[in-house]
Parts: structure tokens; sequence; C-alpha cells
DNA sequence: AGGCCTCGAGTTCA
DNA sequence: CTCGAGGCCT
């Protein structure tokens, strides 16, 4: 970029930062997200970092926080409030170890991990243990004093449990947790006032009412990490950071229940990477964690630079929502034939990982998003795991975006599409579209269906495309000689790749009922009708009312599995399974006994002792089902390591939740009373 | 017809 | 995980 150029670009991006500042510090309204200010300002720092002549000293680059709002009366911190300094990788981690590191004389280091807290940093100010003021960080020397409304939050101490003599400063974060701040948006949607756009604006928004008594009914909660000033008390004045925490919890003061004492920079890391993935699961918001050296001498000895301490940092999490440019739609052919449209992105890290790929659903929801080749999207992760665009940013169009037309013909096979009217989906109308039959072929193989080692997207492909397979059937025909030669398959592979192939024939009937594929028929389908009619023949040659007459099957899935059979090339695919001497006949079960028998189990988090399957399929040994989602019907929530959003849906409608323990136990009581009652047969 | 509840299908990255 | 849609109950 030439100077001239650069400079104009400097000057409006400051211009636009000082408006959103003013939007977001001042008026608790913003009009963009934290993302897109964070893009603003990046872009700010590079070009102030590549031509440095037109630095000055009103840059928001140079400013530590935002402008007071005029209401309040402003006050003069006792002490300053520094930031921090940020890391946003563990490298930076270790580079701040090593400078701490230098600075250590004989005592041992340790560090305290703490959750970084989305909210509003404030500094309470007690006398003689009673709460005299409250005031908000502001700019770090000088903050607006809301005490009125601090004295309004519930959690927060009006006199410290014991009478503690002098001047005591803590600095806190106050906040709101998600629950409430959706509670408090419904609210407010009903009354027809403005939404707060996160937990952040509502909870800074709610401290900055000039009546408190707003703020009283407004749902702010606080945590408190640092002791700053505790006058006439130098001999008691605690040695580390982590016993002055347990000092202000002592006192009263409500402290993070998930900081934690590390011996290492190693230990740091993980504690980091911990947080980072399972911050979704918290109640409130964190956006990285706060790491201090334990040694509040040694904090002392490193001091600080004119805006942040030395012995501490911020390691700042990836953000959850960026930008990034869509390079490419590609369209995808499903196993089912829907035509999906999937956007190829610039690689971009976002929650923890790197996507450089989201599916676009389907020609509505682009249309509605208006996304087109070229744009500027954001991005964020829906879950845990999966990228879903959320919006485009129009202000970044060039006017060279191309839109999105859906293809007429399959991208796979050149076949005609088709939408049916009223459906989202795009169908492929070729009968043996390449795709569809390689996607066919994929899910038979797959480890809920027939669960055939060694059979993925890669080796399928290379199957079908060298011709040696064109249906799952063709599986059953493969031979060594076949498979010796390709590429990546040696004796030994295409020997277990058979081997696989071989021990798949002894899967019972519902499971391959479900790798058929058939529309509607998924994997609980496939066990129910099995254990209807105990025979796939009988299902096949079953009528519409016979289908129908099953609990759970109605016209549409019925009508499903007719139309399959009705189709030759179906029935000849069949018989080509049976002849490979696939199970078509379910075993015939023992009568035993089913002391679960219309309970429904739902289970979340990780278990130690089984995998997910294992212990549905314990528990649907003993008659229970096991569903996906909590409902008033549910009788237990099994809850594992990290459970998910079932374990909060279970406490809201009061659904018994098991620990694994207590699950283990009740299954070996079941057990005990079964073997009892088997022992009384047999005498 | 409407309101559950559940299932099916598609989804990404390490 | 999140849609959309099927099935069943009121």
């Amino acid at each position: 970029m030439e100077a001239g150029e650069a400079k104009k670009r400097i000057e409006k991006l400051r211009a636009a930062i000082e408006y959103h500042n003013y939007l977001y510090y001042v008026l608790d309204a913003p009009e963009i997200s934290d993302a897109e200010y964070d893009a603003l300002m990046k872009e700010l720092l590079a070009l102030e970092a590549a031509y440095p002549q037109f630095v000055t000293a009103d840059s928001p680059t140079q400013r530590v926080g935002g402008a007071p709002a005029e209401a309040f009366r402003t006050v003069a911190h006792p002490l300053p409030l520094l930031s921090l300094n940020n890391a946003y990788d563990t490298g930076e981690l270790m580079e701040f170890d090593r400078r701490v590191k230098k600075q250590t004389l004989a005592e041992p280091l340790t560090y305290v991990g703490e959750q970084k807290i989305d909210g509003l940093t404030v500094a309470l100010l007690y006398q003689d243990g009673v709460l005299v003021q409250g005031a908000t960080r502001g700019d770090g020397l000088r903050g607006e004093d809301v005490t009125a409304n601090i004295r309004t939050i519930r959690s927060i101490p009006l006199k410290l449990r014991e009478k503690i003599p002098g001047r005591v400063l803590v600095r806190g974060e106050v906040f709101m947790t998600r629950d409430s701040f959706q509670e408090l948006n419904r609210e407010r949607e009903r009354a027809g006032q403005p939404l707060f756009a996160n937990p952040r604006n509502a909870a800074a928004g709610s401290l900055r009412q000039l009546d408190p008594g707003v703020t009283a009914t407004r749902p702010l909660d606080a945590f408190f990490y640092d002791l700053l000033l505790w006058e006439g008390a130098a001999s008691t004045f605690p040695a580390t950071h982590w016993e002055a925490q347990a000092l202000l919890k002592e006192w009263g003061l409500k402290v993070n229940p998930y900081s934690r004492l590390c011996a290492s920079i190693e230990e740091v890391v993980e504690y980091c990477r911990e947080w980072e993935e399972k911050r979704s699961t918290l109640p409130w918001e964190i956006d990285g964690v706060v790491v201090k050296v334990n040694s509040l001498a040694l904090q002392e000895r490193m001091g600080t630079t004119a805006k942040a301490p030395r012995a501490k940092i911020a390691y700042k999490f990836s953000p959850e929502e960026a930008f990034t440019r869509v390079r490419e739609i590609q369209v995808n052919v499903g196993r089912t034939g829907v035509l999906t449209p999937l956007a190829i992105l610039e690689p971009v890290r976002v929650g923890g990982s790197t996507v450089g790929r989201a599916t676009l659903h389907n020609e509505d929801f682009i249309r509605e998003k208006d996304i087109r080749v070229g744009d500027v999207v954001v991005i964020r992760k829906a879950g845990e795991i999966i990228p879903e665009v959320v919006r485009v940013v129009p202000e970044h169009r060039t006017g060279t975006e191309k839109p999105f037309i859906m293809p007429a013909r399959c991208p796979a096979c050149g076949a005609a599409v088709y939408r049916e009217p009223g459906e989202a989906a795009v169908h492929c109308l070729g009968a043996s579209c390449p795709a569809q039959q390689k996607e066919k072929i994929i899910h038979f193989a797959s480890k809920n269906a027939m669960d055939i080692a060694g059979v993925g997207p890669a080796v399928v492909n290379l199957l079908v495309d060298k011709g040696l397979i064109k249906d799952a059937a063709g599986l059953y025909d493969l031979t060594a000689g076949d498979l010796v030669g390709l590429e990546r398959f040696g004796a030994k592979s295409a020997e277990n790749l058979l081997a696989a192939v071989e021990r798949s024939k002894e899967n019972p009937p519902e499971r391959l009922l479900f790798a058929l594929g058939i529309r509607h028929v998924g994997e609980e389908m496939a066990r129910r009708l099995v254990g209807h009619f105990r025979d796939l023949d009988r299902i096949f040659t079953a009528t519409r009312e016979e289908l129908v007459a099953v609990p759970e099957i109605g016209e549409a899935i019925a009508d499903s599995i007719r139309r399959y059979m009705e189709e030759a090339q179906n029935r000849e695919f069949l018989e080509r399974l049976r002849r490979a001497g696939l199970k078509f006949k379910a075993e015939e079960r023992e009568a035993v006994a089913e002391p679960l028998e219309g309970k429904t189990f739902v289970l979340t988090g990780a278990l130690a002792a089984f995998t997910r399957e294992e212990a549905e399929e314990a528990l649907r040994g003993l008659g229970a089902r096991v569903t996906s989602s909590v409902s008033k019907k549910t009788d237990y929530v099994v809850a594992g390591e990290n459970p998910g959003s079932k374990y909060q849906k279970a406490m809201d409608l009061g659904v018994p939740v098991l620990t694994e323990d207590e699950f283990l136990r009740l299954l070996a009581d079941l057990r005990a009373t079964e073997r009892e009652a088997s022992q009384r047969r047999d005498n």
C-alpha cells in the first residue's frame, strides 16, 4: 500500500473505531460484534506498525479504556487498575514463563490460572469492613462511581464477615450468567424494549443504570480476583496470590471456584486448553484465562509496564466468531441424492480449530443470507464443533462477488435435478449416479450399520473408480487378487479388509436393514421393525396395513419401505446379499427378564467404563429404551464426564440424573437379581 | 389443528 | 448439534 493511501485508511479506521467505542462504552448499544470491532482494531494496529510516522497520541490504539458516561461521578482509584498483556497462543505463554524465570530467585515458582470472565471490571473499597465505594475500571486511573448500583448486587457483601480495620481495595468482575441474560432478553422482548447483544453488554448496561432501582431488578453477579490494598496490614498481608484468594473468600467475597494453582507453565497450558474446550459448558462467558505469578513478592519485583503488570498475562481464546472469505461454493451429492452446497473458505481459526469449509444447507439458506462467492462472511461454531455461516458482511463487497446458482444438472452424473414444491432439498434424478452409489456403500459399511472396518470414503472411491464394485453387495465378491496391487493395498491390508467383510455377515438383521438406507428407516426404526417381524422377508412382503400396525410406523414410513421393494434393482440387490450369506432372520431370543422395560434413558458425557454404544447395548438388553433427547418422558439421564446440554435440560425438567457410579450399581443390582431368579428357575 | 416427542439425515475437525 | 419431518395424543 502506498503511504498516502495508508494514511487515509488509518484515519478512516480511527473514526470508525471511535464511533464504535462510543456506542459500546458510553451508550452500551454496539452496532457491530466484538469480532468485527477487533478486526478493525487489528487492521489499524497493523497499519500503524507498518507506518509508524502516522501514529498519533489520540489514536484509539493508544488509549486504555473508554470514556466514562457523564451522568456518573468520576472517582480516582486509590491504585491504578492496570490492564493485562495478551497471549494468543501457547508459545507466547512459554515466552512469558521465560521472562518470569529470569526474575525468579530461590523461591519456588508457581502460577495461578483463573477464568477470564467476559464482564466488566470493578474496584470495591471497604473502610473498616464496610463497603463505601464501588467503581468501574474506566481508563484505569479514574472510573465511574457506581456504589449505589453495586450495593444492589446480592452476591456482593455490604460488610465483610469480619471487621478489617483500615481501607481494603479489591478488584473483581461483574457479570451476568447466560441463563439470566436470556431470561432478561425474553422479558425485554415482551415489553418491546431493545435487546442486549450479549451477557457482557447486559451486565454493563445494568450496572450503569442511573436509577439503582433498575439495577436491583437485574440478575448481576460478581467474582473477586485481587486484593489490591490492605492498609495497616503489612505484617499479615498474604505472601501469595493463592492465599489472598482464600482470604477474600473468608471475608465473604465470592471467588471463582475453578481457579487452579499450577506447579509449572505446562500445567498452566493444560488449564488453558481445558477451559478453551469446556468454555461453553459454563454458566457464564469467559474469553480467556488469566495467568498470574503466585508469589506476591515476585509480582512486586517484576513490576509493571505503563499499562500492565509483568507478572500476569491474559491468554485469549481464539474468538468464537471470525471473518473469512468464501472461495468457492461446491455442490456435493449425498446418499439420498440430495444436492448440498458447501462453502470452501479461506482457512481461519475459530473456537479453537481451523475451519476451511461450512455447509450452506440448501438453496433457500443461501438466498436468505445472500451469500455469494467472494463474500466476506462471519463464521461461528454451532455447538462444539460444526461451523456455520452466520451472515455476510456487505460492507466488504467489491462488486465482483458472484451469486450462487444451483446447477440444473447433477455435478456427479449429469442427470437432471428436481426440487419437490414445498421442499427445501434438490434431488439428483440419476438412477445410477456414481456419487449416490458411493455414499450408499459408505453408509452400508459404516460403524453403526455393517461396521466393515477399512471401507471408508477413500477405499470406496478407489473400488468404484476401478470398477471392482458397483454397489455394497459387490463387497462380498471381492477377492485378494482384486485388491493386492491397488495403490495403498498390500497383502496385509487386503487380508484385513476381506476379514472385516467376512465378519460383517454375522451382523443381526436390524443392522442390515439400517444399512440398506431406506428412506425414513434409520437405526431405531430398523430395530423396531425387526423386533416386531423378526425376519426381513416378512417386512418386505408385509402389506401397508401390517406395517402401520407396528407402533411408531406410520404411512410415510410404510410407503417408503413398499416403494423400496417395488424397485426390481433393489430386490435383485437383496438377493445377492442373501446369497452372500447375510442374516435375514433374527436369532431366536431367549425369554430374558427385562427389568427396565418401559423405562427411557438418555446418556450424556463420556463414561469411563464403557463406550456410549456399550452402555446403550447394556440398557437395551435390560429392556430399556435409549433416546437422544431429554423430555418429560425421560426416566433417567446418565451423566458421564463433561456432560452436554442434556444435563442442564434434565435439571430443568426435574429428571433424575445418575452419575456413572450410580449407573454401574444399578446395572450390577439388576444383574444380581436376574442371576438369583435364574438359579431359582434352574432348581 | 396443534403440541409434544422422537427419529433421520447431514454436518466438521483432530 | 441442529434442523425438519413423521407419529401420536389431545
